[in-house]
DNA sequence: GACAAAATCATTGTCTTACCAATAATTTTG
DNA sequence: CAAAATTATTGGTAAGACAATGATTTTGTC
């Protein structure tokens, strides 16, 4: 409630981006076509044409639109993660986060400074504490702990991906909230698994990180399947039957190559 | 030479965003202070208000910078990989690439598809074409091939996160241009890399596709010290040679895991 | 008459000037 | 010291001149 929604305070012409976004994803304006001229939607929307100008131009800047002099503005296929918006499933997050973060701790093994692998003590810390209070935000604690961690990769960009799924996992309402109830359902083993990544980080051991942070995940994933498993109907089960094959902690292993 | 640069016709607000960035880059906006007024900024430019407030607006946009109605607008520390922004090495980019796109190709290995092979095939013979022909355009073959490997792992976020890394290594001219001069060295056992790669995805190999894509990049990285210390001057030699150290192929090899 | 080139025209985005409203920080005032 | 007025700032609108694009019409040629 602090200012994505519900809030008529917002600018006017974020009003009008979310609306064109909306149309956009509902079919209204596919990708390739044509939008309605500047003065068309200023009219439709019942605002003056630059702030449908500054809303194309949000729209531009956001890499969804294509604006043509003396021709229009086009409307093209999300790239990036964008594109994916918001059908991103809980599984495909996980997967990529714990192939990406795996290696990560991987390479913070041997790169980790003393300061750092402190920070990182400081976050588990701040995470028991949590546990014990039975806190809902135990996300900050955790989400601490793994920036420490890409951090001490040292590398830069690795960090800022990293992050970046970390802001797509925490704006996305429904995987926030998979993810939640996963995480709260048995949260000493949680952080058991952090506190094995820890004694990996701190010893040094890229193998045994990225082994701790593989199983981190692989049972978060494992945990989702069986909460997907409770919450489906009968109607879905074969859909569902396939997603757990396609993303089951087994090929995870599979391709992992422990040796 | 298309659009980005030594072309006049650009959009003016783009221009303004341009300088904008510049002049944040450079230390004259750091990262918590305010912008200049927009009437200042105009005056500054030489252009009308509105389009400095397009400017701002796509700054919104792209989270560099945070309007608060009435009181200014604040410059915020670069999030994600804008925060990188062109600082980022090449180094960096590739390390990060031989990470991801080396796991992808492990998973895209036990998922592919029979037309994805064929893609992949194809994309490999248009490379093989390219040099003989000895274009100096390789990278839409190139970029292609790996874009199938994203694609083939099933995984739309994952395949969104390393055609971003791809955005971001044509999008940093200094990038491109090592990329290139390397790539063109020896464009013989570039192909038979990729033709490794190719053989392990088909052969649905998911250990010998990551080891084919570490190797892949592993040269490149290494082709790329040797370029940077041929270039290099003796005032930056201490500094190159702590940074060789860390990027090094054999700590790579040594975070890998082949066993 | 048919076809191609050139001119015309309507559409569309681009940018400006000018004005007023809303908000936040500052200064004045009681 | 607190409330109110002032000032500075961004927010939004209106109207219009201008430029680029693309379709249409005209024109010229064969």
């Amino acid at each position: 409630m602090v200012d994505s929604e519900s809030s008529n305070k917002q600018r006017l012409y974020r009003q009008i981006v979310e609306q064109i976004l909306q149309s956009m994803e509902s079919g209204e304006f596919p990708a390739g076509t044509r939008l309605p001229a500047e003065r068309e939607l200023s009219e439709r929307y019942g605002v003056s044409r630059p702030t449908v100008r500054e809303a194309v131009i949000a729209l531009e800047a956001m890499g969804r639109v294509s604006v043509k002099t003396g021709s229009g503005v086009y409307v093209l296929e999300g790239k990036g993660v964008a594109a994916v918006g918001s059908s991103v499933s809980p599984f495909e997050l996980l997967e990529t986060r714990v192939m990406i973060e795996g290696e990560a701790a991987a390479l913070a093994a041997s790169m980790i400074s003393p300061e750092q692998i402190l920070e990182l003590k400081a976050a588990l810390d701040e995470m028991a504490l949590e546990n014990k209070a039975g806190n809902v935000d135990s996300d900050v604690a955790d989400r601490k702990f793994h920036a420490v961690i890409a951090a001490a990769t040292n590398n830069r960009l690795l960090k800022a991906m990293i992050e970046n799924l970390w802001d797509v996992q925490e704006g996305l309402h429904h995987i926030r909230a998979a993810h939640n109830s996963v995480c709260k359902e048995d949260p000493d083993t949680r952080l058991k698994e952090h506190q094995a990544i820890y004694d990996a980080l701190a010893a040094g051991d890229s193998q045994a990180a990225r082994v701790a942070m593989r199983n981190h995940f692989g049972r978060g994933i494992n945990a989702l399947h069986q909460r997907t498993e409770q919450e489906a109907v009968e109607a879905v089960q074969r859909e569902l039957s396939k997603t757990r094959e396609r993303f089951s902690l087994s090929r995870l292993h599979q391709t992992s190559a422990p040796g």
